[in-house]
Parts: structure tokens; sequence; C-alpha cells
DNA sequence: ATAAAAATGGAATAAAAATTCCATTAATCG
DNA sequence: CGATTAATGGAATTTTTATTCCATTTTTAT
């Protein structure tokens, strides 16, 4: 029974739907009118409970699923999973595809690294949490010097934050590893880390922070999940999750959230120095 | 079985995660760390879907959720899918509700650097030269040595390409200027140079790349205009502009062209050594 | 090195959900 | 108004999904 039409995205969904609710018998229309007005439960709900919610039985929700061009709910359903979370074939299946076809071309590349950019971004608008980053902005501003900490991948991210410091005129320091000096000695009390870090985490970044929360100061983290180890020296941890290609991994979200960090911290001090 | 401390909010769960995943035997760390950077995905996947993706059985990933203190998967489901609504408003009423706190409050920062960059991605994905790229490839992956070249703003991404080229064992120098050391000695004949910079264009930056070229080695540009001054020297462009925020401006589009190019060269060096 | 405990994989079972079917009711048309 | 068609409700069935159980492997402690 599957229709050959059936929608394949919200747009063609929204658009079948006013098409053809004009002429419909009224517990279809009531499923319509349910439908229309809670389309972001679909995903997460069963049939019962949405034929609940319209106020008709389960089986004429299913007629009115194969009304819109659905084989069934299920189907329906799955649309809707898709396109809410973010596409199931993950990259690294994908580049697979692309290589395969003999169509890994710089730009195609470069394609799918716009693609998981975007993508990263729109994930860190919804999940980084307001409260913490306020705190975190709190904590930096207030702080007499601020040091930077993150290595290999974390690198770009540590730099950036230190040119956008300068420019600023915020002290801080990037320990940047250069002739292999120790770099606790230029750790104060009341100093303020932001420590970078992301899986495999790089133990130098995890041992200077812990001696950092060892002397009381507080600690900023910018890592890639909850389950970091920078989690357990309880610094305040800003989480950022990037979507990957294939093995590699850009940085687009997280160097959002640390040049946002950045500014704000400046806007904080000049607000403070008034 | 259920737990009496069975999370009932998203930062309660992640709370609950960072918290005993410390002491994890190895598939229960692995359900940890997929369920870490895939929360977005528990409510709109079944226990076999998440076990696949978390590469461990249905009955481990039973016992992960068990663990976090909830009866079984759907207890967990549950608690995802009833918070689900308020997690996924479309993207634009998510950036709203950011902007919302406050005009320069931190999120709403965050919220324009996002939008920011998603602007920029964009843009960089419809105005790069398709064929430019492939040249800029080509060149690289031919070089018997790169040479990466980017100070201030560019630091960052010079920083983070020559992290990609040690990943994938290919020969590049990157000069940091530490140690004011002259960097044109280690410039030899028929190497290839990639220059980054953005207006206020570094001399320092210009003046190498215009040794090289005078060498008659390749450049290959990334900077942010057509008018560049390294267009002056021949070099091969790739332009990338940015979506500015106030007098700041982040590097989500410079920075996905530069792992593109980086992983693009990469790919072209392993079918060439085959 | 050995015993005990913990962790794991996979198949078996239970539960829940989707889907179909058909008797009944409502609407339409001559 | 009666006959025909369309729509509906609800129970029965099938399919999918979650959960448990236990034999086997791995780890830990002695």
């Amino acid at each position: 029974m599957t229709d050959q039409t059936a929608p394949v995205s919200l747009e063609e969904f929204n658009h079948r739907l006013a098409e053809i609710s004009e002429a419909m018998p009224k517990r279809l229309r009531q499923c319509a009118e349910f439908v229309a007005q809670n389309t972001d439960r679909i995903a997460v709900s069963t049939v019962a409970e949405l034929s609940a919610g319209a106020g008709v039985q389960p089986s004429a929700f299913m007629r009115f699923c194969q009304l819109l061009g659905f084989s069934g709910f299920s189907e329906m359903q799955k649309m809707f999973r898709e396109t809410y979370a973010q596409k199931w074939p993950d990259y690294a299946t994908r580049l697979e595809n692309l290589r395969a076809s003999g169509a890994d071309s710089p730009s195609a590349l470069l394609a799918e690294f716009v693609e998981a950019g975007r993508l990263s971004l729109e994930n860190l608008a919804s999940s980084i949490d307001a409260g913490s980053l306020e705190e975190a902005v709190d904590v930096l501003a207030a702080a007499p010097m601020i040091h930077i900490v993150g290595f290999r991948r974390a690198f770009p991210v540590a730099s950036y934050l230190s040119y956008a410091f300068e420019k600023m005129d915020i002290p801080a320091v990037l320990h940047d590893g250069v002739g292999k000096l120790n770099p606790r000695h230029a750790i104060r009390k009341g100093d303020v880390m932001i420590a970078i870090t992301f899986a495999p985490y790089s133990q130098e970044t995890i041992d200077l922070a812990a001696y950092a929360r060892g002397l009381g100061n507080p600690v900023v983290a910018i890592t890639d999940t909850m389950t970091s180890p920078l989690r357990r020296i309880d610094a305040l941890t800003l989480a950022v999750s990037e979507v990957d290609v294939g093995a590699f991994r850009a940085l687009s979200a997280t160097l959002s959230l640390a040049i946002s960090l950045a500014v704000a911290i400046g806007a904080k001090r000049d607000q403070a120095a008034q």
C-alpha cells in the first residue's frame, strides 16, 4: 500500500497535509489538525498516544498516515526521526560512499566539512548551558591573570583565545610548551585557567589543570563530553560536541564558543572598569 | 528495580553520567561515551540502534541504563522524550531563546557567533572555486615539504593545518616565529608554502611568501579577499569571507577550508603512494 | 597460579507497539 | 425512504522492541 509520493521532508509533508486535509472525513481531519499542531511530537510518540491526543482510534490514525502517502505510522515516524535527529548514516560511511563513487574531490570534501560545521554549530546553540557559560565569564572576568592551556588539536583554540585576549588587553598567558619549561611556576594563587582538551585527552593539559585546581584556582574547561577527565577535578565544564567527517573533526563550534567567551569576558571587564 | 536516584532532567543526567563513568568497565564506558556524544539521539532511537552505535550488545546497554539509576532503557528514553519538546523547537527559536537572555549576555553573544559561523559556512560553500581548490590540492600533494605561515589571527589556522599534516604523516613545518630566527633558510627550492593572512595583512607573512615565490616555489594563499596583497605575488588564492560580529570575526569557514584542504591532500598522497 | 568476582555476549522470553480485519454506524444518492 | 458506499471503533494479529537469563570470558585478588 506504499504510495510512491510519500513525503521525504518536513516541507513536503506540510505541503501534502495542507493539500489533502481540505476534503477529509471528520476523524481524519482531527488527526490532521492534531498533527499540524504537534508536529514535533510525532518523532517521540506512539500511535496510541497520538491517536488519543487527536481523540480518535489508533486505526483511524493509521488510515491518516496512509492517506498522506506513507505505508503506515512507522514509515511516517521514521521520516520525522530522521529529520529531527541529525542524519543517521554517519559521516564515516557517507564519506566512504563518496570515495567509492569516485566523488572524493576536494570540493565534495569541503561540502562535508561545511555541513558538519553547520550541524555542530546548531548543536552548540542547543546544548550549551547558559548558566555555566555565564558563570565561566564571571570567573574569568575577575581573574588577575588567565592561563590558557591546550595542545595538539586544542592548540588552535588556545592560540585563538590568546590572540583575542591580547587584542582586548586582558592579561593572559598561552602555555605553548615551547622549550619544555615547567609552566607551573607561572601560576599564582588566584589566577584562573582555561583548559582545552579533547579525546584522546592530553595528559599535560589534565596535569596542569589538576595542579591549578590543587592551588584552589578556578579552572574553566572546554572539552568534548561531560565524561571528560577534566570533570573529575571539578572544573567548570563547557561541553562542545563536534560532528566529525570520517576520522576528522573540525573546530567550528569550539572556536565559536571560545570567541564568544573571550568577547563576553572583555565586555564584562569594560563594564566593571567604568 | 527502579532506583530512587533516577535522573529526571538533562542536567541531572549529565551530572550522574560524569559522576559514575569514572569507574566503569570497558563496554559500559563505551556506552557512556557514545551517549555523552549523542544525547540527542536517545529520544528517537531503539536500544538496538544505540548499542550498535556504541559498539556493544543490547544487554550491555541495558545494564548501562540501570547503572544510571533507571529501571531500564524505556524509562531512560521516557525522560529524554519528555525533555525533547523543550530541546527541539527549531533552530530559529533556539537562537531566539539564547538572544532573549539579555542583549549582551554571554549566551546572546554565542548566538551571534553561531549565526555568523553558519552564514560564513554557507558563503564558503558557494563561493569557493572548485578548480582553484583542486589545483591547490594537486600542488600541495606533490610537495616534498609544506611550509605553513600565519601569524596573529591566522595562527590558529596555521597550527591546525600543522596538526592535521602531522597526523597524516605529511612533511610540513609550521613557521611560528619562536626565537625570531630567520625562517628563510629552511625553505628549499621546490617546497610549497601555505600562507594565511587577513586584513590587516601581516608583513612577515607577505615577505616570506614573496621570498618563496622568488625561488620559484608555488604559494597557496588562504586569505580574505581577492584583493589581498598575496594576489600580487601570483599565489594560488583561496578566498574566504567570514561574517563578523561587531569588531570580531570567528574562523569557522577558514578552518573548515583548511581541514578540507589537509584531508584532500592526505587522500591524494595515499592514492599516489599505491 | 588459582580461585573468586565481575563483565560480557547472545539467545530466549516478555512486553509493547503497529497493523489489519471486520462488524457496526453514519453519510450519500437515486 | 431504502440501498449503496464510505467511515469508524475495537478487538485480533503480527511485528518490533525491550528485557532477562545464563553460559562463557575476562579481570581481580590472593
